[in-house]
DNA sequence: GAATGTGAAAAGATTCACAGCA
DNA sequence: TGCTGTGAATCTTTTCACATTC
């Protein structure tokens, strides 16, 4: 089952930056735009690594890996710094987007205003539900599934956010993909398989939830210790079934679909 | 700035299980519900790990931190492990929760289908618009934010969903927390402050396609080799200022707030 | 024979702690 | 003196490979 074709290669330290790197630096870069629009000029590994949530230990050693841009004793300089950041993550540069699936997560992405600063323009908006075709969302048109590659051709757009229900996400995903994206935002709640050279990232409020209920379990557990310690007796034979509602679904979307 | 208190401990191993484990458990879950509800009964590491995106060797090292539950020659029973992870991830409980800032995003997420299977529930929207209070959004009437501590008291709350624009999310996450909840989903782009205790998760668009406009670069780089790699030559004092447009804003809210 | 469960090795990420520079 | 930049130590995560069990 599944193409199982993806699996990011994890050591992908793409051009010796790390991974956990690169997925911090749009942290910095938050940060550093904050502290330049109030004018602030320099600023300290211990304060920026502060403002930004994390220890400054580790936001030195990721700066080391871009280079040495700060001055011993000084700290950083904010606007050289914000520059330098962005021409890194490739925001220097305008990067058109293509939405696929209006629905209310959709419409909701295609609103965002953070879209627009940081270089990302919604290039188009596409679903599958002809009556929606031709409204206008956020002040653009809605396309039609039909014209998805001709769309993406044209507008030479090479991420593809896909916000979808789970069942049709894999079938979008591939047309993206034949048509020539090759970076994927996926919201549905669904494993993507993709060609070797196409990057998916996920986002799955589901998923995150379900962490946090974990460790939520685990805070209640200790104010009342032991409770439900009761190892799980039963083996795998005549199965436990447990929480029935069998009947829910499972393959649901991120969000309410097109 | 930022009262820097959350930072989460990272070493947290909950009770053993690694944090890199517990942030799969929904992934293996999602695929297990789909197997079930194809009525499949057993699965194999290698099928199930297929299904999941992940490989077989970590997929079973995952497994074994819940400890034995397959059968050696034949694979996993696919209810037994059901229901094994969903108790493991807290799943087997009712999880009300409360989302804040009902905009696009804070109804997209209201709509949400997924919720209501895995055992979270939608006990409360709230907004500080004055005009949205009474409303109903997914069937939920919307209340409004001055009752927000009665509403997270009374509902017994312990997840918190903030959907705000990034300025009100601070001060929305010290009243949720004084309130007394402890698990917060942010989707605002802003680091919260949280005292010791109180976990957080956040879920930030912006900051996914960045990482994803990363590696297109690169990809873009690869296939023409060297173009821009003129090494930074401007030093820390009359700072670079490319790519202008200061205007724009850098503390917007994840998604249209409320 | 087939597939789990797991020690041990390898790879990555984080933190320490301090030399070195402004 | 103050703060960066970075080797070295530590911790975490992933992967390997195979003994073990059904």
């Amino acid at each position: 089952m599944a193409t199982g074709r993806n699996h990011r290669p994890a050591t992908t330290r793409s051009r010796g930056i790390p991974e956990a790197t690169v997925a911090r630096l749009p942290l910095y870069l938050r940060a550093l735009t904050a502290l330049s629009e109030r004018s602030v000029p320099t600023v300290s590994s211990e304060e920026l690594a502060a403002a930004a949530g994390v220890n400054s230990a580790k936001l030195r050693k990721d700066f080391s890996y871009l280079g040495s841009y700060g001055t011993r004793g000084v700290g950083y300089d904010v606007e050289y710094l914000v520059y330098q950041i962005s021409r890194e993550l490739g925001l220097t540069q305008d990067w058109p987007v293509v939405i696929v699936g209006i629905g209310n997560l959709g419409a909701a992405l295609a609103n965002y205003g953070g879209f627009a600063s940081r270089g990302f323009r919604v290039a188009a908006l596409i679903d599958a539900d002809p009556s929606l075709t031709g409204r206008s969302v956020a002040g653009i048109d809605v396309k039609h599934t039909d014209q998805l590659e001709q769309i993406v051709d044209e507008s030479g757009v090479s991420i593809g956010v896909i916000a979808t229900p789970a069942g049709s996400a894999q079938q979008v995903c591939d047309r993206l993909v034949a048509a020539g994206i090759t970076s994927i935002l996926n919201f549905a709640p669904t494993v993507l398989s993709v060609p070797e050279g196409v990057d998916v990232r996920k986002v799955d409020l589901s998923i995150e939830l379900q962490i946090l209920a974990f460790h939520e379990q685990r805070k209640a557990g200790e104010e009342a210790p032991e409770e439900e310690t009761a190892p799980p007796a039963v083996p795998p034979a005549a199965a436990v079934s447990k929480r029935p509602e069998p009947g829910s679904d499972g393959d649901r979307p991120a969000v309410m679909p097109a």
